[in-house]
Formats: C-alpha cells, sequence, structure tokens
DNA sequence: TGAATAGTGTCTTTAAGACACTATTCA
DNA sequence: TGAATAGTGTCTTAAAGACACTATTCA
C-alpha cells in the first residue's frame, strides 16, 4: 500500500506583510535551531501530518505562532523545492503569504518589522520566495481588494488610496481612484461614520466582502 | 541533521490542455497501479529525489512520459495536501498545467482527449485540480498571450482570436481583437507567409516571446 | 457570382487622467 | 485666516464595442 519512494521534506514558509511608517514591510523571525541558527528568517517550519489538517492549516499555526492570531488574509504564494535549497536534504516548501493590519501587531512584532527594500540577508531561497510575494502583492493590488487587507476593519478613502500607492508602488488620480473603488463596489460606507482630526472629517468604509474580491475586466 | 518529522508523500499532477475540434481537452491518462487502477486521472506521479531536480522537473519529466516531448508551456498551478486525498497517506500534490498544441499530438495521445466539459469521474481530487487549472487558464487568457501556446509556432490572426474566445468562453469583437492584440506586440507578422484556403490568404503570425507575456495595465 | 475568410474604417460609449475647484475642521 | 484633509466637477484623451464596409480567393 505506502509507495517506497524516498520522501522529501515538507515545510511552509510564510511571508507576512503589513505597513508601517507609510512603508511595505515584512515580519522576519530569528531561528531558534540549525541550520542558520539565531538568524533572521521567514517564519515556517516542518508540516506536522499527525496535526496539520493540510499545508494551509500548518501555515496558519506558523502564523498564529508569530503574531499569535489568525491572519485576516492568508493566500498560499508557490511551492518551492529542490534538492538543494535546503542542506538538510531534498525539501519542498509550500509558501503562503499574509497580510497584517499594523494595528493588530504589538510592539514586540513590530520590531521584527523590515521595510522590503532593507531586508537583511535571507538564509536557504527566501530571497526567491519574498520577491515572488512581492511580485503576487504587486500584481494583483492592481485588480482586486487586496491591500485593503493591510488596513483595520475600517478606514477612509484616503488611508485606502495611499494603501494602494504604496503597494502598486505608482501615484494614482485621488479623483479617479475614488471613482474607480466605488464603481467596483468593493467598499461600504459605515453610516454616519467618520475619522476626526485637525481637519474636515472624513467617511468611513469597510470592505463589502471579507473575501478577496477582482474587479472586472475583459480582454 | 535530519528531522525526525514523519513525512508526508510528495507527487506531482499535470492538467495537459489541448484544443481538438475547436474545444478545450484535457489529457487523461489509465492508471496503472492501485489505488484507481485502470481508472482515467490526470497524469502524475511521485517525486523521485534521485532523479529530479525539483518538482518542475518532475512534472516535466511526467509530461514526456504521457507526450513524448517536453510541454512548450508548463506553469505550476496549485499545491494540493492533507491526511485524506489520497488513501495512502498524508500527501502532497505539486499541480502543473501545461498547454499542448494539438498539431503536436499523434492519433493514440487525441484518443484519450476529453472536452473539459465532458470530463469522465476523475479519482482522488483530480476535480479540484481540474477546477482551479480551467479558472487559472480563463484568468490569464484574459491579459496575457498565454492561448497562443495552444496554437503551432505560426497561425493566422482569425486562429488566434477563435483560440482566445474558446479559452475565455465569450464572444470577442474581431476589429478590436486585432487592434488590441497588435498593439500589445506580443505577436509579430512572418514575413510573406500566408495561409492559403478556398478564400483569401491570412497573413501567419508568430509569437513576439517564447515566454508568457502579460498585457499592460494600470488600477 | 456567391461563399468564405481576411482585413479596415468609423461612430458611439465608456473609462482614465489631469487638474482645478469647493467643503469642513481646528489652531 | 490658513493649513490640512475631504470630496466633486469638468475637460481631454484613450480605449472598447458595435457594426458596416472593402478585399481576395476558389468553386
Amino acid at each position: 500500500m505506502d509507495p517506497s519512494f524516498p520522501r522529501p521534506l515538507v515545510m511552509v514558509d510564510t511571508a507576512l506583510f503589513t505597513i508601517l511608517d507609510e512603508r511595505l514591510c515584512l515580519l522576519l523571525t530569528q531561528r531558534k535551531e540549525p541550520p542558520f541558527e539565531r538568524k533572521l528568517a521567514l517564519p515556517g517550519g516542518f508540516v506536522h501530518v499527525d496535526e496539520d489538517a493540510d499545508t494551509e492549516a500548518a501555515a496558519r499555526r506558523v502564523v498564529c505562532g508569530k503574531i499569535g492570531f489568525d491572519a485576516p488574509y492568508l493566500e498560499q504564494l508557490f511551492t518551492f523545492s529542490g534538492a538543494t535549497r535546503d542542506p538538510r536534504g531534498w525539501s519542498v516548501s509550500v509558501a503562503y503569504y499574509a497580510l497584517i493590519p499594523a494595528s493588530l501587531l504589538d510592539r514586540s512584532q513590530t520590531a521584527e518589522a523590515f521595510p522590503v527594500e532593507a531586508l537583511p540577508a535571507l538564509p536557504f531561497d527566501h530571497d526567491r520566495i519574498v520577491a515572488k510575494a512581492i511580485e503576487r502583492l504587486r500584481g494583483k493590488a492592481t485588480y482586486s481588494s487586496l491591500p485593503a487587507f493591510l488596513l483595520p476593519a475600517t478606514f477612509t478613502m484616503n488611508e485606502l488610496h495611499r494603501i494602494y500607492e504604496q503597494t502598486i508602488g505608482v501615484r494614482l488620480d485621488k479623483a479617479s481612484f475614488r471613482h474607480k473603488i466605488l464603481e467596483q463596489g468593493i467598499i461600504d460606507p459605515v453610516p454616519s461614520q467618520f475619522r476626526i482630526g485637525a481637519h474636515r472629517p472624513a467617511q468611513l468604509y469597510r470592505l463589502a466582502n471579507r473575501v478577496l474580491t477582482a474587479f472586472e475586466r475583459k480582454i
């Protein structure tokens, strides 16, 4: 019944994005075990076949261990594999990425956040994982509600506008952005809720849908 | 050095698309081993750690075994995993999908092609894999040169037009399609080459780039 | 000539971009 | 009042869609 092929190692790695000081950041963790002990790396670990229902459950377990709560948005990124990517042997890493609103993080966690343009050297093939995660994030940001998952439950139009600009990396016209987003119907105004400050109060919005929504498009 | 966690089974499965009689089809294979012996399934198999450099190499090995040559376009799709998807134990299947021009297939292979709307019942979680592969194919078709990989090296504008309509599943205006495709620059005319028949000769084109090219877009 | 496919022109509708304008709050 | 953020209007440009028109070949 049980096939006699030698089995690879199977692990998950996670790229956890957040926005701090208007900059896209990644949460890294200090490794406790060899190899690369005490080096900063993506949070990850082996799949526990007696505990994890599937690799997504393993990834959620790893994320919870890092930030203490389940990620609002988590998605499978890509599977990295091969004989040489891990010195312990032929391995498969199912990589996930998650978006974490900075407002949910506590101080010790934000201390381990690094802007994506200023990351330390990473072990294994974690550079490739990070590059792929940023590429996916940027790509999906241009046609979906993805960046909104970096914000708290309610947010203003300008906060949303800025988060799109920061994740995509380009300037977007204020009026056009507002028009496009409202037209797509991915957010709803929260009735009679406004953000106040030393200026005109701003309408608060929330995501219309708890899951990722892609914009309409044809060829 | 070697971690003592129980290791999952690791395999690859492939969804091989082609177009036959203007219909999107999948190549299935008859299983030779238990479980589900002699049932039609996606071509797949265990990773051979002493032979495959990574899971993509394993997938290419499987595809070559099925069609006899390397797939012109092959891409990692998604990784399916869990304790229950395979009766042999906790398993990880790294799924790939590939596009195969029908002109490269021989008769015995086309005999095992099934239109995606008329597939037989599939074992394991192959239904999910197929659904995800079709979703990916349809999605990418709307903003990239992907469908062109279902065609032979040279093709007419109308053949390209039809292949886009068949993969996306919607009617596209002839003039708009032509304009859009030429504007994106994903194909080049082959100088003084024309498809002839009982009608006006048609200019032949080829892909400008051997790799997938995405269309420009902003938010 | 008529059927079949190839290829173009034009008009309308819709969306995107630029940018200026008005609105509301607090110091 | 002025600084700061919120929100809207308008004009221009570009793209998408509809659809009719011309072109070339063979039976």
